[in-house]
DNA sequence: TGACCGCCTTGACTTAAGTCAAAAAGAAGT
DNA sequence: ACTTCTTTTTGACTTAAGTCAAGGCGGTCA
């Protein structure tokens, strides 16, 4: 009980908020517990609440009519989801799905909207993290549309390795087929250009771990997004 | 003076608010003009305020390298624009010109923020906007990396109809090179789709007024992402 | 050790969509 | 009606990336 509090008082969403205010957020709050692999909304569910990751991970994605998926965002723990039916309209746009055993923070959507109303620095992070979404979005959409898979994957092996705060090797979190999704393309293809960047000595890959040998190239291709 | 009271009330993001805090919002809001084919914003300028527009239209859109751009929304009268930054970060993440001569209003940053703060109807209003753009963006990434070009046009014309209210005709109420980049596509390619709909039976088209001629049709395009 | 599993890679082929260039069709102004 | 400019269409060609199918690699478990 404690030990939940403490880690909502570590959720960005809920930053600088008082102890007293925590502690109503804590009253509202829903344990719940998923194995790995388990679905915890589809698209179209009507939603009555939305979730923050204490543990685990989670993946939100897209099906094609043929079931192709794209992944959206893969949240992990401190990471908010499912918010967007809370303040409009009623439906999940999208899927959740656990990728590890997760546990899950479930916030009732009146209650909570009740506590937002009331608190107007709760709604303020609010909104501080539904923007940082779309400006996420933004990025994503740029990269699907103005760049081809090179310029995708560099982007995202320079945004993990300023995430882990390491400049020359970066490990992969997810396995390689969900990372093509998150990318847009398919495992294949995505095989196909880390091999020619292997080749280029732009990288050098070997299971997960991948070492960053030309920045300055990574960098030029993800700002280009053509090899070349 | 007073027409832009009445019209501040008619935009949904201020929909339901006493007519008092109407008027607070009036006194914080700053018109301006712009001719057409103005730029409002770059990406990465600084922002202190968003923007309505009362009159004309405005395209919001990113940048590639070689300076083709991808058109993220066509606003117009009512929609509000720019929000991103004022609650996340201080940047604009993408582009903003008109389409036509327009009148807009300036919400300066800090005395809007003042208002959201003692006004929890208006902050779960924005958070409902902002909540809305999340879903049409979760909509056009799917669009994007899940369905084809045709697939694309399928369901802007059916979105359009649905606009419009009506089910047989639609009128493109943007240039067919505007379109392209909306869709994520080139014109040439939007034009050989369109062509390839007319042979097919879809669609009637002349100039900018399309009759829809197989909606079944359409909609399993749309659903489906392919032609065939 | 060997069989099985999921994950990743490679090869051959197809295809959607982009590029470049030119013609055609509209719109606007004189 | 004629010029000029923009928008749209068409054609020939190239290319990025998807499909299908086969094989390899690495773990796990009996």
């Amino acid at each position: 009980m404690e030990k939940i509090l403490q880690i909502i008082s570590s959720v960005p969403l809920f930053n600088g908020l008082p102890e007293e205010q925590l502690k109503e957020i804590r009253q509202i709050a829903v344990n719940r517990f998923y194995e790995k692999g388990k679905t915890i909304f589809l698209e179209g569910d009507p939603c009555d609440g939305f979730y923050i990751v204490i543990d685990g991970r989670v993946k939100i994605y897209k099906l094609s009519f043929e079931g192709k998926e794209h992944i959206l965002h893969i949240y992990g723990p401190g990471n908010p989801f499912g918010e967007v039916p809370v303040f409009a309209g009623k439906k999940f746009p999208a899927n959740a799905q656990t990728l590890l055993k997760s546990h899950l923070l479930y916030f009732p959507r009146t209650a909570f909207i009740d506590l937002i109303s009331h608190n107007p620095s709760l709604s303020l992070n609010m909104l501080a993290v539904l923007s940082m979404r779309l400006r996420q979005f933004t990025v994503q959409i740029e990269n699907l549309s103005l760049k081809e898979v090179p310029g995708r994957l560099a982007s995202y092996l320079l945004y993990l390795a300023s995430e882990q705060g390491r400049s020359d090797t970066v490990t992969l979190t997810i396995s390689k087929g969900q990372l093509a999704s998150l990318l847009g393309t398919i495992p294949e293809t995505l095989s196909r250009i880390l091999a020619k960047m292997n080749k280029q000595g732009l990288v050098e890959s070997s299971g997960r771990d991948i070492r960053l040998l030309d920045i300055a190239g990574l960098e030029d291709l993800a700002e280009q997004g053509k090899l070349q």
